[in-house]
DNA sequence: GATGAATGAGTTTTCATTCAT
DNA sequence: TATGAATGAAAACTCATTCAT
């Protein structure tokens, strides 16, 4: 049914091996020409499909950004209580980020580093507005602290980037279990 | 008094720019020909302090990390109480992070990307001893959450990273008041 | 019929720009950008055709000295006369080395610098196989004084290269009736 | 009595890191810095005592080569017979060259490479014209071929210097009755 | 005389990008 | 669409030489 294009391909391996190499090595020591040679493709290929390095990186974060979005409100229905509600976000999240490990640590790059376009990187954050919303509400009904939701996203969502390095780094392995305690952790940050 | 050599002016002056330009590019975006440029000296002196860029970097970093703990830990008593000083030290943090913009996002990249030798990075952990062992205490005192070390970490301290980050940003403003709620945030996360 | 890529003749004129400017500086007072623009080539292109500029210096070197030899036993057969087959050999050398004047003095350079990695030194040593092979039989059938190669190559073989670089010097010119003369001297040097 | 004065002892001293160094390394690929290093001296004294580097290894490659000819002619009384003078001359120069291993080799190496001026190239010539005087006698006597300079020199002095390098090298040792075979070569390589 | 610090000019090498095919 | 070859511009680093002390 879905024929995917020849060209399609292309694009893909490039998008995969920006990301494998850019984690390993960081933005700026990455060359096109490697990028190119682990897709299979010529360099000149590359700009077929984007416009230059920076375009190439930019379209990496946003595609890669959307797809955690996705994956952030799986399941997840504004209609759920408050509590049910961010729930079922952190755990998509902490899901995304301990076993899509890829994807997540270069989503901590682009965000940790200056490799993206403020621009890219200000439409990046408007995929979070759902859990925006949920807080308010919680705010309103009585149940979270009145903290902006800066704070708490740096007290709930950030904590798991942290997780997500240190077992990558090998220093520990996060199971269900550990992920319950933080998720605990999480909560009693914020709620009244 | 204290004699400052014309050395030592130098060599600070190469420390500080290469805060800075770090800050703003990314290690690999900045050229050594800009640093020595910034230092007012020219690209062949750098190497007169420096055996090269990545020792360069180990040691701003070293320098820098060792500013971080020794200001972490000010007024700082092993004999205080488990909450008493768990509040010291994480408002000695906060404080250096919202206050020293530079270095703790000198810090923040160091930290989130490959550009400092493990070794250097390694040195950089030990650093926070202290902190490790008043959690080691408040958790057999029953005051903590039995979490590992990391986890305390991960919910007390990096949240302060991101808090910053988007401070430094311009999207928010952190004030006494904000600082006084974080920090309870911070607490209610890891208290028992 | 042949057609030679244009590769090829880009990589000839490098080849050929590296011998003619280490014959006249030595190697390390030849930058590669010379090479490069005496080839008319960006600097980048050579490192398209070698690694680096050691590896260059190799490749050239490896392929002079095969040059040289298959020169060197030009009509010579190992069924000839000791002497018959000692005086082909001379003669061809002698003329490789009065006649192709760049390449020999090229490896006159290699052989007495430290300019070539060991390992192609080495490969370089066994192109003589033939003429050892020679002088064992002369000594065997009684016709050679018994001395070790080295030393028959020293009297008969290496003074060539000193009349060369003479000759090069302008300070003499060695002409057929002067070559005949020198090959008795060697031939003199080593006869029983 | 001889009281050295500590310029004297200084000069001495880079002499012979030059001497060293250039050995090991070629002359392009020793820095000055290097050479003061190994004179426990500062870059800047060197200035001092050589116009620059250039003049450096001129005014060494001078000395060094005076004092091979004074070696070389010790003993050495024009009144001797042909053979006997050569002789003398021969072994005095093959003891030079094997046993002031150092020097021997700098000296090859400024004859090999484009590393000394031309002026003082030809300085250097002049050192051996007792030599050049012997040989014309030998030849009006009828003792030796009527070969010119340069041939008589490529056949029996310039030899040496290839024996000595192969035993700098450690692929073979020159013990006194390879000394005495090896000068009959070159004797039988000139003698009439 | 002696030096440590400093540097301008130059070295090797890399890489994002283009272009003829 | 796809590419291999080519390169200008710039990177990290070196070094002969100078100069204030």
């Amino acid at each position: 049914m879905k024929a995917i294009s020849k060209s399609q391909i292309k694009r893909d391996a490039l998008v995969k091996a920006t990301i494998c190499l850019v984690n390993n090595n960081g933005f700026h020591a990455t060359p096109m020409s490697k990028i190119a040679k682990m897709a299979n493709v010529s360099p000149a290929t590359i700009y077929l499909y984007f416009k230059n390095k920076q375009d190439l990186a930019n379209q990496v974060y946003m595609e890669v950004k959307a797809e955690f979005s996705s994956f952030a409100f799986k399941d997840y229905d504004p209609g759920m209580s408050v509590e049910e509600g961010f729930q079922k976000i952190w755990m998509n999240i902490a899901t995304f980020k301990l076993r899509e490990v890829d994807h997540a640590l270069f989503l901590s790059q682009c965000d940790n580093t200056p490799m993206i376009d403020e621009e890219s990187r200000q439409q990046g954050l408007k995929h979070l507005e759902p859990l925006v919303e949920l807080w308010e509400r919680g705010k309103k009904e009585g149940i979270l602290k009145p903290l902006s939701p800066f704070v708490l996203y740096a007290f709930t969502i950030y904590p798991i980037t942290f997780l997500m390095n240190i077992e990558n780094g090998g220093l520990c392995k996060v199971d269900e279990q550990a992920l319950e305690k933080a998720y605990v952790a999480a909560w009693d940050s914020i709620k009244l």
